[in-house]
DNA sequence: GTAATTATTTAACATATGTAAAATATTTTC
DNA sequence: GAAAATATTTTACATATGTTAAATAATTAC
């Protein structure tokens, strides 16, 4: 549990209070690779902090599967929609190395909000940083062409074109394998 | 101010002190249409209500004019990047028509915070739905044709064809206007 | 109300990306 | 280590979208 509570100590300070019942409702999972750690179709329970491995949100549109984001060590991971409104979420999270994660009860740390202000506000700024993060990707997705996305994809994390699947990337990128192999067979 | 209160509490009940302190730290504002609400290269010091009207996000890619999002009637509104992070927004917040919005100063919001868990809560909860808004539209730009967005985007809101110039349309399906006429010469 | 400006559509052509199928390459399983 | 399964690339062709320029329509300013 270190990991995490140096993480999260990181975002915001907590008491020791307030990490000691953070920590009553966490779990170590183990999830190996090719498994889902939250299958499509099941209501987000948990808010994940990936300790160790890569992983990535997918769901299926007309049959093909679709990449919506990686996710790498040292974050947080959680099926936003689900999760803030109990629906059965359309997208899955699965491992695409063997994964170490603790998992937080989301039922009981909504609970928590209410004792440990700190808590909230911990997780109202890890919300906050994910909210921009997803702007920032709108606007990648909406004026940067499929090659500009793919060449960004490299700097910002060069080991990713090493550990994930090419086909996995298509998708991420908006474009089909086929359309990722032209633009790779280009550089 | 009562649209915004009945707005607000509609989120998250607040109590009669919470109102009070809140009411406290905004302004009424004017924007006629064409104007800024919030320029470009000015870091965000508010977080806005819309009471009236209808304004837009944009800012310029290659010299040419973005629009990120279209921001209508009864929602908050605001800089994301800038305001958490008081960084100059690249973005700007345009008025499409002439505007009544309520202006939040987000300085003076964030102190409150620590006196007032609700209006903490709140805020947190409209950032929350923010978060989840975006990761649908990141769905919507990645996986559906630009006729689809076009469609989805006359389902959602049948008026704003008629409201808003059909080039702020088309760069934000991420499409050129050429596009979007051929698009609707279709149909 | 007219001239000037701005917005929208259309045309012609170039490029990017999609689809389907086949050819290779790589990884996994036994 | 060979066979099977999976991943990646390549080819050929179809379609969508971009670019530039011109034509038309609508709006704004005086």
């Amino acid at each position: 549990m270190i990991e995490l509570l140096t993480y999260l100590n990181q975002i915001q300070s907590l008491s020791d209070k307030s990490e000691q019942a953070l920590v009553s409702i966490c779990n170590e999972i183990i999830v190996k690779k090719g498994k889902d750690l939250h299958p499509i179709g099941n209501t987000c329970r948990n808010i994940y902090f990936i300790k160790k491995g890569f992983l990535r949100i997918y769901y299926f549109k007309d049959y093909t599967d679709v990449t919506e984001s990686f996710e790498f060590e040292n974050a947080i991971v959680a099926r936003a929609d689900s999760l803030f409104n109990s629906n059965p979420s359309k997208k899955g999270i699965q491992a695409i190395e063997d994964s170490e994660l603790v998992a937080i009860n989301s039922a009981q740390l909504f609970k928590l909000y209410d004792e440990f202000p700190d808590i909230e506000r911990l997780f109202r700024k890890i919300f906050e940083n994910a909210y921009v993060e997803t702007v920032n990707r709108i606007e990648s997705l909406q004026f940067h062409t499929a090659e500009e996305r793919y060449a960004n994809l490299l700097d910002q994390s060069k080991n990713i074109i090493q550990r994930v699947p090419l086909k996995y990337i298509a998708s991420y990128l908006g474009i089909t394998q086929v359309s990722l192999s032209r633009i790779r067979a280009k550089r």
